[in-house]
DNA sequence: TTGTAGGCGTTATCAT
DNA sequence: ATGATAACGCCTACAA
């Protein structure tokens, strides 16, 4: 390995002027600062990150700790995550696959050291527990629903969503409509249900206006769900599945019986994952710009390291209603902003 | 900040036996291990990753330089590096959106003193141009084809997989095959163009059975080039797309035209995405585990730093063929391995 | 079994 | 403008 050491005794210098020369490069004399500089290329040598880490006290990395990997969920949440990042010269570390608490908290302390800041996403069903500490770093809690203890999160307007989705079901003309409901416990699928309560209460519809069935989040879940709501009485016109995955399973059990969509009933999701956009039959949607997400996670805790306007607190994530206009016209998709729901 | 002198005076010993706690353990009396431990729960403490990077010289890191992360394509991709990467203790740093190789070379120079290896994607377009050099360290190279200055590298078997998908095709009874290319200069593309000349050599069929139409792996290029095909003269009746994207442009352009998928005409891809499966019109594809292909990866570096096995050179990762056997019944996928192409 | 001390590569402080 | 030197937090011979 090639040091400091090794460039100031080529350029004939201490080491404390090739260090000047990588960092404040103004305090060095022309001619020495090029010499240097070149000295260092001919040899080949770059700082090294740990070392600085050392003495500076930052390592110029924020972690990033998730409870998986699957889906495009989370390439768009890193995506989101590193643009952010890396505009502030920071880097991103990763860990991933953390099924319960403790795994996340081992995560980070395994961590401690290596980062300046942290953003976290919480397993499901982990979501209400004990409140996340990490000693003097600066976290930002990703996703679920507010709580207590909560310095800085960033969650999703999943209840305004919802909302929205169910106001335009109705707007359409729909006053029979299936959910098919999420997992228990599930923080996401908890606040959907209740927005969609609330829009069935601005409709002025009553509780025979909606059949709810439970489901997983799982494809096959929607399948059965939708299978099992093709024989309910009154049949519903309108289908809202509560995550993309089982409106996908809700989508092929209706066309397995020879329903037309959106026809004779109508099919929407949540948008969990973009590929919705690329189902053929036409499939309305509640759009979570999960990219948007991940990057403002990452302001908030770059805020904190000295980088922009500062900020904490919870932070709600706007959702936005896409309506497919036309089929078989790839790309055609339009977004429609929800209607204020003020 | 709480440090390991905090924790060796508040449990009376000295820091070289804390340290010892932490590494070594055995090499500590029961009653002072467990006298340590104790006290560095109480204070919270936990060793501090840069310090001890700096002296041990293995940063149990591994970085990951990527072009993008667009898609879903890459969150395989780094689930399958996250994966292998944890399971030998070590940890994951993320550098993307490097649109060309002077960013690779940045990023690759930033991560000296912060990981022990690298795995390196490189920009399309970007492949065939001067060797990646790392220093000392490790360095897999991944995607794209083999090519001179390779010392270790992944690579996914295009050629086979597009010639085994012609093959299969054939099998079927299409004597008339349109093909949807890929971008130029692409080497991805270029790769299973040769497979499927590759395919139509094995089955003696010549050049009259293929209609090679351009494309740029956009899903918009697949829908022209679909609606192309369909007033050829003659009109194949299979078409196979040499990525998803343009497949799926491909079904819906069949779909605008009143074609029946697979009754009239036959779609074919090649999987980039695993989302291809979700898809309703029944689309064949040749799936590449990407997941694998980055764990595989991962796994390469990690035993040129001594972890597992030992190996090195161009590693080619197999391609399967997915034959969707029924509609409507979500999962319905069935693998079926390539014949032999010895 | 435990403590002492030197050093990992760099930056910050204080001289010159 | 430049140089000498003490940290940064930790690990590991070597000594006790």
């Amino acid at each position: 390995m090639i040091t400091i050491r090794d460039v100031a005794r080529e350029a004939g210098v201490s080491i404390a002027t090739v260090s000047r020369v990588f960092n404040n490069a103004e305090a060095v004399a022309t001619d020495t600062r090029r010499e240097v500089r070149a000295v260092a290329t001919r040899l080949g040598y770059s700082p090294h990150g740990t070392a600085r880490s050392l003495i500076t006290r930052r390592t110029a990395t924020i972690g990033l700790i998730l409870p998986d990997l699957y889906g495009e969920f989370f390439s768009e949440l890193i995506r989101g995550v590193d643009h952010a990042v890396r505009a502030q010269g920071y880097h991103l570390l990763v860990s991933s696959s953390h099924a319960d608490r403790a795994e996340v908290d081992s995560a980070m302390a395994l961590m401690r050291g290596r980062v300046d800041g942290l953003v976290v996403m919480l397993p499901e069903r982990q979501q209400a527990q004990v409140p996340l500490v990490s000693g003097r770093l600066p976290l930002v809690r990703l996703g679920g629903a507010p709580h207590n203890g909560d310095a800085d999160a960033i969650v999703v307007a999943n209840r305004d969503g919802a909302r929205a989705m169910v106001r335009h079901l109705v707007s359409l003309g729909h006053t029979r409509i299936g959910v098919i409901a999420g997992a228990d416990a599930n923080s996401d699928a908890d606040e959907r249900m209740s927005g969609v309560r609330d829009g069935l209460e601005d409709a002025g519809l009553g509780e025979d206006a909606l059949l709810r069935v439970a489901g997983d989040f799982s494809e096959a879940s929607g399948f059965r769900a939708a299978r099992e709501m093709l024989r309910a009485d009154p049949r519903p016109t309108a289908i809202f599945a509560l995550n993309d995955a089982m409106a996908i399973g809700a989508l092929s059990a209706l066309r397995a019986e020879g329903v037309n969509v959106p026809a004779d009933i109508a099919v929407a999701g949540f948008d969990d994952i973009p590929m919705a956009q690329f189902l053929d039959p036409p499939l309305t949607t509640v759009r979570v710009d999960i990219s948007a997400m991940g990057a403002r996670a990452a302001t908030r805790v770059l805020s904190h390291l000295g980088n922009g306007p500062s900020g904490s607190g919870v932070e709600i994530v706007p959702t936005t209603l896409m309506v497919r206009r036309s089929c078989g016209n790839p790309g055609a998709w339009s977004p429609t902003i929800p209607e204020s729901l003020a």
